[in-house]
DNA sequence: CCCCAGATTGTCT
DNA sequence: GACAATCTGGGGA
C-alpha cells in the first residue's frame, strides 16, 4: 500500500479562500479515495474555479436548489453531480452562503492503477483520469459521495498535502465545456503534465 | 407532467 | 471536428 505517512489532510481553513485561489493551490495535492480493502490516490493536475458571485456558469448562480445545497454550506465538502452518463467532482470553498467551488478536472494516477484500469475498463494509463468524468469513474465516485467531508480523517474521500515540493508552472486558460461565461479564464493546470485533459 | 439543456466521453469521418 | 449516447435537475404549465 502507498505510504501516506507524510501526507497531511488539508484542514478546513485551507478552503476558506476564493475559488480562483484554491483552484491553483489544489494543483499538486493528493486526492485519496478509501475503499474496503484498497486505496486510490491521484495527484491533482487540472482544476477549474466556479465563483460564488458574478459567474453565470456556476451551478449556484441562480440560487440554491436541492442539487446545489452543499455549495451553500461550509467549505471542505465534496460536490458531486451527474452529467450525461458521468459524474464530476468539486470541492466547496469559501464560508457558508458563499457558494464557490473548484472542479477537479484531472489527476495523475498514483495508486492503485490496476484498480483504476478495472473501473475504467481501459488499459492506457493516460486515459484513466484525464477528465472530470473519467476520474470519477476511475475513483468510483458517484452522488453517494456528495457532501463528503474531505477534511475529515475518517472520510472515504480526502485531499492531502503531497510530500514532494517540486512546484511546476501553472497555466491559466478559459474553462472547458461551458456555454456561459466562456471568456472567464478560470481553468488551471500544471504545465506539460501528460494527464491534463486538453493542452 | 412535459420539455430541454448540460462543468462529458467515445466513436466515426 | 461532428455527433450520439443517456439521464437528471430545473423550470414552466
Amino acid at each position: 500500500m502507498h505510504d501516506l505517512t507524510h501526507s497531511e489532510i488539508l484542514p478546513r481553513t485551507f478552503y476558506l479562500q476564493d475559488a480562483e485561489t484554491i483552484a491553483q493551490q489544489l494543483l499538486g495535492k493528493l486526492l485519496v479515495r478509501r475503499l474496503e480493502n484498497e486505496i486510490l490516490i491521484g495527484k491533482i493536475v487540472e482544476t477549474e474555479a466556479y465563483l460564488s458571485t458574478g459567474d453565470p456558469a456556476a451551478h449556484s448562480y441562480r440560487g440554491m436548489t436541492r442539487r446545489t445545497q452543499v455549495l451553500f454550506g461550509p467549505p471542505g465538502f465534496s460536490y458531486i453531480y451527474s452529467i450525461h452518463r458521468y459524474h464530476c467532482l468539486n470541492v466547496v470553498v469559501e464560508q457558508e452562503n458563499s457558494p464557490g467551488c473548484v472542479l477537479v478536472r484531472a489527476v495523475e494516477p498514483i495508486a492503485d492503477i490496476e484498480l483504476m484500469r478495472r473501473y475504467r475498463q481501459i488499459q492506457d494509463v493516460r486515459q484513466l483520469t484525464n477528465g472530470p468524468g473519467k476520474l470519477c469513474q476511475a475513483f468510483a465516485l458517484s452522488k453517494q459521495l456528495n457532501a463528503c467531508d474531505v477534511t475529515h480523517l475518517d472520510s472515504v474521500l480526502t485531499i492531502r498535502e503531497s510530500g514532494e515540493k517540486v512546484e511546476k508552472k501553472i497555466v491559466r486558460t478559459t474553462r472547458i465545456g461551458i456555454s456561459r461565461a466562456r471568456e472567464m479564464p478560470l481553468r488551471f493546470y500544471l504545465e506539460n503534465n501528460p494527464f491534463v485533459s486538453k493542452q
